[in-house]
RNA sequence: CGCGGGAUGGAGCAGUCUGGAAGCUCGUCGGGCUCAUAACCCGAAGGUCGCAGGUUCAAAUCCUGCUCCCGCAACCA
């Protein structure tokens, strides 16, 4: 062990916003896979992973909940790692970005590059709407006022520091062109070239005045460190780097990482902002940045109102730690997103795992207890059909470690199951059950039996970085123990003599999908439950055990935030009258946007509203519905709009318009 | 002309950089076998490789144009 050298790597941080679903565990089973399998191979591997748990986003969470950003975090962070540890994975550290040695290191790293002139003190400047506390940019503006509020803005500026970021690009630019290997997949260093490098980088704004909960600019309190340079140095920090001094001996070991595993939507951060501030530090590059990426709800993103977020706990309760990590490492494609759907992940499960593998090793100790007592002897009686077997078996290794050096994790490990698909093929070929009708074949049935056996080891000796619970069974049943990765080219290891066990353990059992699938319908629903008790603001928990009772009970309320008080003469500007949408049809350079001619009394009207995702053009036509009048028209991706249907919106977006309760001509007064 | 990704038998994917007989897993159908978890093994059917042009002896692969999907951005009066 460890004479490879050091190996350390990383996952991104989990943004502590929320229980993180099985696309985020994803990374952690993937990197977890990867950590094993180096360890495997001789390396000494340093492996960390953790969470990001600063930003305005979580401050809000943390008001809305009622409780102190602090309570949030500790709270979420907590079951980050129960899941991280439920999926047995062998992170050396969880790093917290509210540890205290971190954020005094960051503290400590921001006055240095003050120091060097790196971070200078700037202004932010921009338009800003005083009621609603937002810089705004010109291209935002709509009719030169607010797009919240129209409301005029007025040039303004605010205090901030910012990042040279262009003082170190040509240096980065060289360093990703004469290191090809530094970001994996290479498709996505073209992206990072062409988006950002090339057209020349902008000065970074790394702090912010608008929210406090992060890390406090020590010599400037009322500025707080922008999230990404906070989350980012973890990477050091928690190793024991010193702004001031050598760091700790760990440090000294394992900087500079030879691995960053993070999701793809964040290759920006890691492939330019953090290189460049390590080369501002004087600090060198890690070796290498492999954004993966995601996996996708059948094709859609999940969400939790549509009740169809999929989970790893609920993973791992209906098929188990190893089944949940098999799928995941198995089914993502290299740099494609991959799909997941419950009926997938029961087609993979009944197919390799119980098919494949578990029937594998349940036939082949069934037949050496059927024949010889459980005893697996080697007698050397070989047959033609041995050589391809032993030469499959023994050269799997070779195979995998080719995949997993250019982290081809789904690769390799379908190389390990063609071992084992390769057994079963031996087992027709020899057909022990007619070689067990004759005495004289007794020692031929033997070997092939420990030719089972033995390739049986080695198949789960390669199998161990990716399911380390049923390698470590099927060594036990086998009566062995899992090989180190020097032995695993050779065959014949397995001390013959030795005893399998009795009863074999079914190590994956076929599953039904019409038992599952009825689970699965009960986890969506208490998931939508779920979300209904958190808009609703209620005390989480409060009727979390009625799963199925209120389906059709009381629905769940939305409370939004309180505008200010208005006067009754305020409320009669507003003009509200009836239309008629006479015609209507999508505006064509939107996604989004449809484009209604509303009659109302004896005008037709043009309004423009985003609401294409709920109506077609077809279905709005003949509808009576609720108008703002009198608002000032506006362009809306170059269509002229002369007033606002009324719809209401729920916790999700999901709109609805707002129509008469009884027949109204158009033109009809709200008031 | 905002940026980017994708389109390969019923499903999920590989192959595209570096042109050279369309491949893998699942499903379907047929056969074999009975040690085993109705599991295993063999075979077959099924694809104009999104559309249209072009380059070439040869194109899923290279070039041009187009269509449709999906992210991001914008937008949601």
């Amino acid at each position: 062990m460890g004479d490879k050298g050091k190996y350390y790597m990383t996952t991104a941080i989990a943004y502590t916003s929320g229980k993180p679903h099985i696309g985020n565990t994803y990374e952690i089973v993937l990197a977890d896979a990867i950590a094993r399998y180096k360890r495997l191979e001789g390396y000494d591997v340093y492996f960390q992973t953790g969470t990001d748990e600063h930003g305005q986003k979580i401050q809000e969470k943390a008001e809305k909940a009622g409780i102190t950003p602090k309570a949030y975090v500790d709270e979420v962070a907590g079951e980050v790692k129960r899941i991280w540890d439920l999926m047995n994975t062998s992170y050396d550290n969880f790093v917290r970005t509210t540890d205290e040695d971190h954020e005094k290191q960051v503290q400590k790293i921001f006055r240095k590059l003050y120091d060097k002139g790196d971070i200078y003190k700037g202004a932010y400047e921009g338009l800003y709407c005083t009621p609603c506390e937002s810089f705004w940019t010109e291209s935002q503006l709509v009719d030169g006022k607010c797009p919240d509020c129209g409301r005029e803005v007025k040039p303004a500026k605010e205090e901030a520091y910012f990042f040279k970021m262009s003082k170190y690009a040509d240096r980065l630019i060289e360093h990703i062109n004469t290191h090809p290997e530094f970001i994996q997949p290479v498709s996505r260093k073209n992206e990072m070239m062409n988006n950002f490098l090339l057209p020349g980088l902008q000065d970074l704004c790394v702090s912010r005045t608008s929210f406090s909960w992060g890390v406090t600019v020590d010599f400037d309190p009322k500025h707080v460190v922008y999230v990404w340079l906070d989350a980012l140095t973890n990477y050091i920090t928690k190793i024991g780097y010193d702004a001031d001094g050598e760091g700790t001996q760990l440090f000294q070991k394992n900087w500079p990482a030879e691995l960053h595993l993070i999701g793809k939507d964040i290759i920006r951060f890691h492939t330019i902002y953090w290189p460049i501030f390590l080369m501002a530090l004087d600090l060198p590059l890690p070796k290498q940045v492999f954004g993966h990426p995601w996996l996708l709800q059948g094709g859609d993103k999940m969400s939790k109102s549509k009740g169809n977020v999929i989970y790893a706990d609920d993973m791992a309760e209906l098929f188990g730690v190893d089944a949940t990590r098999y799928f995941v490492l198995h089914e993502m494609p290299f740099d494609n997103d991959g799909i997941i759907t419950w009926e997938l992940v029961i087609e993979r499960f009944n197919s390799d795992l119980a098919n494949i593998l578990g029937n594998l090793v349940n036939r082949t100790v069934s037949m050496s207890n059927k024949y010889f007592g459980g005893v697996v002897t080697q007698t050397g009686a070989s047959g033609g059909v041995d050589d391809d077997l032993k030469a499959v078996v023994t050269g799997a290794r070779d195979k995998i470690a080719a995949k997993m050096d250019q982290l081809r994790v789904a690769d390799a490990i379908s190389e390990v199951f063609a071992v084992f698909r390769r057994c079963n093929k031996y087992i027709d070929e020899t057909e022990p059950w007619v070689l067990a009708k004759d005495e004289e074949k007794k020692p031929r049935l033997s070997e092939v039996l420990y030719n089972l056996v033995e390739s049986i080891t080695i198949g789960a000796s390669l199998l161990v970085s990716f399911l380390p619970d049923t390698a470590e069974k099927i060594a036990a049943q086998l009566g062995t123990a899992l090989r180190g990765f020097e032995e695993l080219d050779r065959f014949g290891l397995y001390e013959s003599g030795k005893k399998v066990t009795e009863k074999p353990e079914i190590l994956f059992a076929r599953l039904d999908p019409k038992e599952i699938l009825p689970k699965v319908e009960a986890i969506q629903e208490a998931q939508r439950k779920e979300f209904e008790a958190e808009q609703a603001g209620s005390a989480a928990g409060a009727d979390a055990a009625g799963t199925e009772a209120a389906a059709d009970g009381e629905e769940a309320g939305i409370d939004i935030e309180p505008k200010e008080e208005i006067s009754y003469d305020d409320f009669m500007k507003m003009q509200f009258q009836v239309g008629e949408i006479i015609a209507c049809e999508a505006v064509e350079k939107s996604k989004k946007l449809l484009c209604s001619q509303v009659r109302i009394g004896s005008q037709v009207r043009q309004i423009v509203s985003g609401i294409r995702k709920y109506y077609t053009p077809e279905e709005m036509v003949g509808k009576k519905v609720m108008v703002l009048v009198n608002l000032k028209p506006a362009k809306l991706a170059g269509v002229l709009s002369e007033g606002m249907l009324l719809c209401a919106e729920d916790a999700e977006g999901n709109l609805a318009l707002v129509v008469p309760e009884k027949p109204m001509p158009s033109g009809a007064e709200i008031c």
